[in-house]
DNA sequence: ATGTTCGATTAAATAGAGCTTAACTGAACC
DNA sequence: GGTTCAGTTAAGCTCTATTTAATCGAACAT
């Protein structure tokens, strides 16, 4: 194997000055005086026989030597810091990070977690709620919450909870619209976070369901879950709510579910982390806390017929 | 910015480590004594808190910690090498490494390359024949050449001449066949490394291009070029001879094209380096030594009459 | 069994890489 | 025309990285 690489420490020099285009920039993120990084720098491009920063007046530019290197140093000591601080989190159990889309954080997770807290006071449990779907190494993850079925390799999954879905609404609502056939006239109100869904779960779906031939298309429409379900509960309308973000409204009678006929769906909420990470304590221990938070709630399933969506799906 | 890298030479030290699964030969590999490495690998554990290796009887295992932490160390490390190589290389003006296809390699450059290395005896030529698509940075590639066409993001490329097919054969086979027509029961050679062309560029498309309707099935049948035309050399039969691959051998008189109708094509043999590197003097030197030596032979196209691959095309 | 060998560890001593302080340069800004 | 800013240079110091040499423990050969 030929020409070794050259000392690390300057590489490391370079790969600041050249992220920050500034030498005193990078000596500061590296906790070094100017001179040291400049003497590094200097030994770097002896290293290579050719020079790596065009000086100017004020400031410096990367030569054709430097904006080759750059790139590749840069990722390098991305990768090295990321497989690092991935380590670190390994035995790391004070701090956990989940993350999960933002109905499931405002509807179910929310309402909860302050329990969490006290049943796990040494725990420090941060949240980021986005459905953009994460790396965990990058985004320094522990556990994701997500809504779905279908394989991911390399992770260990969970599903939650069998997933249905039901029409829901405040009591007054419930008392104006008695039967399905009464909601022909009824505000609905459309989740639109469920398009991807295939079978589809929609309206048309669960008026199928229940042996109604009507499609509505007019309505209050959002585009985030949480929304849809809030507006039910101010009193707005009737939605389409997914059994994990309306089980705790129906259990303490702010919302009800008057019909007895529910769309399941193959997706559900799952708990996902890396592969191996479900025996580390503190992730354990938040597993096992939503399980049994789910059990509690168990029993909102009782009386209600189920109809697998597939069996009402658009010919 | 939390927790800081570690120093660097002890992650090397694990690197080595856990691609040999020795400390031994780790150390062996990076010149220093398993003391040393010893030293460098404990005190990275300090830094992480928990143990890397497990130390057994007489060997070494990764725990969780050093497998999370291994890939992403060795991948790093291995850009590192990379970028550092690769730019290495760009004032390196004294080796000049070049890829190009088995056919190229064998028809046109071997034949070629004394002369190059008579006029430019302080560039060490290295050679490597392949049809892979190599990445310059990782195979350590200067040049390739390649025949096709297409768009290459972020690539030189330079056609490096018009591409035309025509029949060629050895000077005895011409006279027993002195006509297109009389191909019909002339042992033809097939030349199966072409087939990916679009429009096709095989014997029916040039007996179409003379007004022939013949389409042969059976022949001898080659999967590298060069072999097809080699087959041609010895008497063997006939082949639809690429212009850069018999160019030699027709000016030398080994071979002869005497129907006077040639197949051109949208691709053609093209010169690729890294956008950028066609200044350095090495490499702009092989480049235009190819160019010098191809225009050496363009009298060949005289009084050939070119048909457009695209104009015989089957309907 | 038992001695040998191999791979890892430890301790002490040492070389030198890498850092800091401090003084300097040169262009740009006011 | 002085001030400031960014980088450079030189001297000296600190502590990291390394070596040498001795130790340990298990496995292998005899």
């Amino acid at each position: 194997m030929p020409d070794r690489l050259p000392p690390l420490t300057a590489l490391r020099a370079f790969d600041a000055a050249a992220r920050h285009m500034s030498f005193a920039r990078a000596a500061d993120e590296l906790n070094v005086t100017p001179a040291a990084l400049s003497f590094q720098i200097k030994s770097l491009e002896e290293h290579l026989g050719q020079p790596l920063f065009r000086r100017l007046n004020r400031a410096v530019e990367l030569t054709e030597a430097g904006r080759t290197l750059a790139p590749g140093v840069e990722d390098a000591f991305q990768r090295l810091t990321r497989s690092w601080r991935a380590t670190r989190r390994l035995h790391d159990t004070t701090t956990l990070s989940v993350t999960a889309g933002p109905a499931f954080t405002a509807k179910w997770m929310a309402p909860r977690l302050y329990e969490f807290a006290q049943a796990h006071p040494e725990i420090d449990l941060r949240f980021i709620a986005s459905l953009r779907m994460m790396d965990f190494d990058r985004d320094e993850i522990d556990v994701a919450i997500r809504f779905g079925h279908g394989p991911d390799p390399g992770l260990y999954a969970l599903p939650l909870a069998f997933e249905w879905l039901t029409p829901v609404m405040t009591p007054e609502m419930a008392r104006r619209f008695p039967t399905p056939e009464s909601l022909r006239k009824a505000p609905l109100i459309f989740d639109d976070s469920l398009d991807f869904l295939d079978p589809p779960c929609d309206w048309a779906a669960w008026f199928r369901a229940v042996g109604i031939d009507h499609a509505p298309e007019h309505g209050l429409r959002f585009s985030q879950a949480d929304h849809a379900v809030d507006a039910a509960l101010a009193g707005g309308g009737i939605v389409l709510g997914r059994r994990a973000l309306v089980v705790k409204d129906l259990h303490e009678g702010r919302l009800v579910a008057p019909y007895g006929v529910a769309l399941s769906t193959k997706a559900h909420f799952r708990f996902l982390c890396p592969r191996g990470a479900e025996t580390r304590p503190h992730i354990a221990a938040f597993r096992d806390w939503i399980l049994a938070e789910i059990g509690k709630t168990a029993s909102v399933t009782e009386g209600l017929t189920i109809v697998p969506a597939e069996d009402v799906a658009p010919k």
